[in-house]
DNA sequence: CTACTATTTCGATTATACTAGAAATATCTA
DNA sequence: TAGATATTTCTAGTATAATCGAAATAGTAG
């Protein structure tokens, strides 16, 4: 993954309504809910959520589908996926050095 | 760890600069490096660097100490760990269900 | 086609974030 | 104290995001 995209989607993420849309549709699983469910129960204006959701299907994180009259909205878990994974990636690799980074320890803040 | 800290953190690693100076911390492993070799590396101009820092800060993902005229920078790699665990927590719970949630799958977009 | 419900677009308001140069401050060494 | 390097504060321009009501559109059933 590259980093502009996982910035990009991390930035989605960062939103706190879009975060609650997104933790709603992680517990919701695989089979997803109308976005009328997601309005009702979390309490978000119907022109809101459009808004998150288009959000977040530009950064792949929602999949939708229509089905009647409902649109159907899960959550890309492979995507949750890589960027968590982006996150902690390389985290056991201390390559990096530079001439004066010579020193031993960095604490507490 | 609470949703608002969540996306407050997450909104924080969103921007691609700061996501970049996170990787290179990540990179530089627990001995940390100074904010003057970030900002070479990374050419990142200093006042810059300082209020993306100050931001890192604040959510608990960067530590700071003082070694003679450098300020090391280190990765908290806990705080990093939390947020990543925060998106995928719950995956595999699929317990959510509302009247209207009766259809069976949910596929592409 | 009509009525109905679901969802989106439009438009406007308001707030917040990114960027970086210049000047100020801090810390060490001689 | 003076000089050198490291880092921060100040300030200002520019851009982008969040919010949501009202109106428009889309899809379905009758």
């Amino acid at each position: 993954m590259k980093l502009e995209d996982a910035a990009e989607t991390l930035a989605q993420l960062g939103n706190p309504t879009r975060l609650e849309v997104v933790r709603y549709l992680v517990k919701a699983g695989p089979s997803g809910v109308p976005v009328g469910s997601i309005q009702r129960q979390l309490k978000i204006p119907a022109s809101t959520l459009t808004h998150h959701l288009k959000h977040l299907k530009g950064v792949g994180l929602l999949m939708q589908k229509r089905e009647k009259t409902n649109l159907w909205c899960r959550i890309n878990f492979d995507r949750l996926h890589e960027v968590s994974d982006f996150l902690l990636e390389e985290c056991c690799s201390f390559s990096l050095r530079e001439s004066d980074n010579t020193k031993t320890e960095c604490d507490a803040a």
